[in-house]
DNA sequence: TGCCGGCTACTTGTATGTAAGTATACAGAG
DNA sequence: CTCTGTATACTTACATACAAGTAGCCGGCA
């Protein structure tokens, strides 16, 4: 058996690779917002050819990461309040939905799982430790798409929740916040544990406007990570 | 001033139109599930190189309507149940959530305008006029959408609707069902006249389930389109 | 007749070359 | 000094060549 292929053997192709890892690069704020990423320097920089940087460009451009603006450049986008009100909305109905019928389907167990989820990022908050809050974070409302029976949407509004994600990373460091995310996950477990989907959909939709909230804060404290105008 | 670029003028990229000619022929049944596309061959048939045709491809990929197997092939994918459902859970979610908040905002002129649409349908319905029907029927949801002030919430319903998409188009063709359809759609209308956004939700959820209900009969006639097992 | 091994043709993934458009630096004219 | 035109260096979009893996045919052997 050979052990190494020139096609890449670890995680999918390259072009694959290369999108996780622009896009973990851009919503960790290394690729700031409104800087050109050249095909080129990419492609020596990661040692890959230009043919896998351009999909995984194709894809960033359809999550509205980057503008691709023909032979001038490619761009990461700044944050525009339109965008993240787009994905917020998506976002909620998504997982509004979800949470209703995980509220009637989960039992006992699932329950159990997510309490779980909740009780390591209450460790975390103790040592403000952001970047394995923001897993842990996802974790939880992955499961609870997982646990309506369609972790399809959990996709959906990954891939549609672009400019969400990169405000929320620029949240987390926010005094008492994590605090006061593990306080609504708490409240929502509760409702899906006594199995009240309209408890449910509230306390989520309460939980997932905290984010919303605090864009006006994270747009003074980071206001080159924003378009101009519309305050 | 030059008039012919090397590089297309009509309406972007040939990536661009490469997708939407195979995103069409897909849905129309042009290129049957289960059947094997060659990139090669494509690239003959439509006159352009591999590099457009990969791209095109990448993005059907993203919406489940082809599987690509490394270093085997390419394959349009059959139709399955439970993609079926996950599409649909997915549409009902954002398409209520829009028409809740297009229920409240929504004025006269935009009433009048998607009864414009709705009155057009009803002459197609006469005709029997498959294919225009579909495209004013999108266009109803779209609007619904976009008086939400969401049209982006459409954009990845479109996404994520591809399955659903086949199941409409083998839909249509049942007796009555072009005319249940204009009808539902009068409901829907009536209830955002009104302003009544409890009514108008409940609406549009019947409707949108109409398709579902549809998917058995349409799997008796047309098993070939679907997966095997489950019923 | 039945089975096995190699070869061929085809596939996608990747690398590289070509075409064409844009911004910019810079030199020269007014 | 200011303005303008040009050359250049860079960009993406597209075309083509190469690498590597799989299925299937087909002949030889038991």
């Amino acid at each position: 058996m050979r052990i190494r292929h020139s096609q890449r053997v670890g995680a999918g192709s390259a072009g694959l690779q290369v999108y996780k890892a622009l896009r973990e690069a851009i919503i960790a704020g290394d690729l700031a917002p409104g800087q050109r990423i050249s095909e080129n320097e990419l492609s020596v920089r990661l040692a890959v050819s230009r043919t896998p940087i351009r999909e995984a460009v194709a894809r960033l451009r359809d999550e509205r990461f980057v503008q691709v603006v023909p032979q001038l450049g490619t761009f990461v986008t700044r944050i525009s309040t339109a965008a993240v009100e787009d994905a917020q909305f998506v976002r909620e109905a998504l997982e509004c939905a979800a949470v209703r019928v995980a509220a009637v389907r989960a039992d006992a167990a699932d329950i159990a799982a997510l309490g779980g989820l909740v009780r390591r990022q209450e460790e975390l908050v103790a040592h403000a430790d952001f970047e394995r809050f923001a897993v842990l974070d996802d974790e939880f409302h992955a499961a609870i798409c997982e646990l309506s029976g369609h972790g399809f949407a959990w996709e959906v509004a990954q891939r549609a929740k672009g400019h969400l994600s990169r405000v929320r990373r620029l949240s987390l460091p926010q005094p008492n916040y994590l605090g006061e995310m593990v306080v609504e996950h708490h409240v929502v477990l509760d409702a899906l544990r006594r199995g009240a989907p309209d408890e449910a959909e509230v306390a989520l939709r309460h939980h997932l406007r905290m984010v919303l909230s605090a864009v006006p804060t994270i747009r003074e404290q980071h206001p080159e990570y924003f378009e101009e105008g519309e305050f």
